[in-house]
DNA sequence: GGGTATTTGTCCGTATGTATT
DNA sequence: AAATACATACGGACAAATACC
């Protein structure tokens, strides 16, 4: 056996879907004709099309059959600089798929605010102590119906005895949270630090990414600390993106503008 | 069936390892225990073994056995900056594991020099034309003996016309491909584009890093094109990045020094 | 080196459950 | 309700990798 029946069954179907025999969106074959197709069991052709799942190339869905999936256009995000991309408030709703031709609309739930105990990361990353209070801020968002992100933002308690109050009330900050802490409590951001990191989905993260079930997407977890004109953090903010829809760029000295077409479609 | 068994079984053993009862490069007990244990079949187990190996929490070692996986300590790159680890050039040897102490040492395979058609990625990034010939220097990379990043950088062949003929020299550039294009060429890097990905691991990158086979653990992929002062790409630098041991920062205006603990542990 | 025991990997056939059309 | 297609679960057989004697 040099290689295992049921990953020469794969490398055959993925050699069919690269080279464009089988199309995005299209259906394969059932299994049983699979199975009769290679002369093997249906728990080998099963074998196989987890394979090309785990490689992210096909999907199955009970019921139906097994699809070749369609790429994502993917949604850059630029890491030195301002969002570029309007924000409309409100419920995410995902049944309002394919909606108006091909401008992007960010689509945020209005904030969820807690107030919680550090955990480590968070109380390393505010420079607080592990177990002190902190105010969470948490958002979901959506582009073009489509889940983007899940962001939470956490802030000192202490903000709010100084006098930035708003921070716990649910509604959106209309003029930026920063610009409100410079107004409140004359704290400047002067910089930020993003700490980049890969994992595997949680149970939340896929059910709202409507990830598939066996871990085969992974999110990226950006933690942004930023820093006050004092060199103290001032908020920490954890985004969690999936990666098969989130693609990220750094600007560093003198380039071009970004645009369209910086990366290759 | 609320909750198939197999799953059951995952989340059972699940618990056991982060309540702390299985222990990071522990044995778990073998299928045929866990069978008569759960009264299960065999290939049930297996299914969620499988689940969590997918979900990066246990590995299996044929003829060994099941075991807890135990956390690779990543490595942080400083998107913004320059790197800080002393680089040592020379062949990659895993066998050298295990290194002296605590000090991280990059290894650097010499450079393995290519004439190259730029495909469609390089020659957008590059701005050229897709097709036309560029020269391609790849490395290998690991550190205290673990592979670490894939790295090859493509320039436009036009520089070897120019007179920077050293680029095609299969051994490292001591002072620094960038210094030497400008003592040759008096083409100065003015800042750089960083355009970061996440994908699954070809079987190459897999086998280098030593990757489980059933495309659980993806790479990141980092495009990073580099500008000269006239606003022209003079180098693009691809390097792919486990994402289980590595991680990435980014600095943006005023921020405080980075050292040991800006990320959690 | 060889042989054996142990453990996971591959492959088969079958039966039944669940989701979708 | 019926048909279709994938999901779960079982039991068995043999192969391949590893460790140990």
């Amino acid at each position: 056996m040099a290689n295992p029946m049921y990953r020469q069954i794969a490398e055959d179907l993925r050699a069919q879907i690269e080279g464009g025999d089988l199309e995005p969106g299209q259906q394969l074959r059932t299994e049983i004709e699979l199975r009769d197709h290679y002369g093997a069991s249906r728990n080998t052709i099963r074998d196989a099309t987890k394979l090309l799942a785990a490689w992210g190339m096909v999907e199955t869905r009970p019921g139906q059959g097994t699809f070749v999936v369609r790429k994502i256009e993917p949604y850059v995000t630029t890491l030195t600089g301002s969002p570029k991309v309007p924000i409309l408030y409100g419920e995410v709703d995902d049944s309002a798929a394919g909606a108006t031709g091909s401008e992007r609309i960010l689509y945020s739930t209005d904030p969820q605010v807690e107030i919680q105990k550090a955990g480590a990361s968070v109380g390393k990353l505010l420079e607080i102590a592990e177990g002190s209070q902190v105010i969470s801020r948490h958002q979901k968002r959506a582009i073009d119906g489509t889940p983007w992100s899940m962001q939470t933002s956490f802030y000192p308690m202490g903000f709010i005895l100084k006098g930035a109050d708003r921070l716990i009330q649910a509604d959106d900050i209309a003029i930026g949270t920063m610009k409100y802490l410079e107004q409140t409590l004359g704290l400047k951001q002067v910089g930020y630090r993003d700490w980049i990191t890969v994992r595997t989905a949680d149970g939340t993260e896929a059910s709202f990414f409507n990830l598939p079930p066996d871990g085969r997407v992974s999110v990226f977890e950006v933690f942004r600390t930023a820093y006050d004109q004092t060199g103290t953090p001032m908020r920490l903010t954890v985004t969690v993106y999936p990666t098969d829809r989130n693609e990220f760029i750094v600007n560093v000295g003198d380039v071009p503008d970004d645009g369209a077409g910086v990366v290759p479609a």
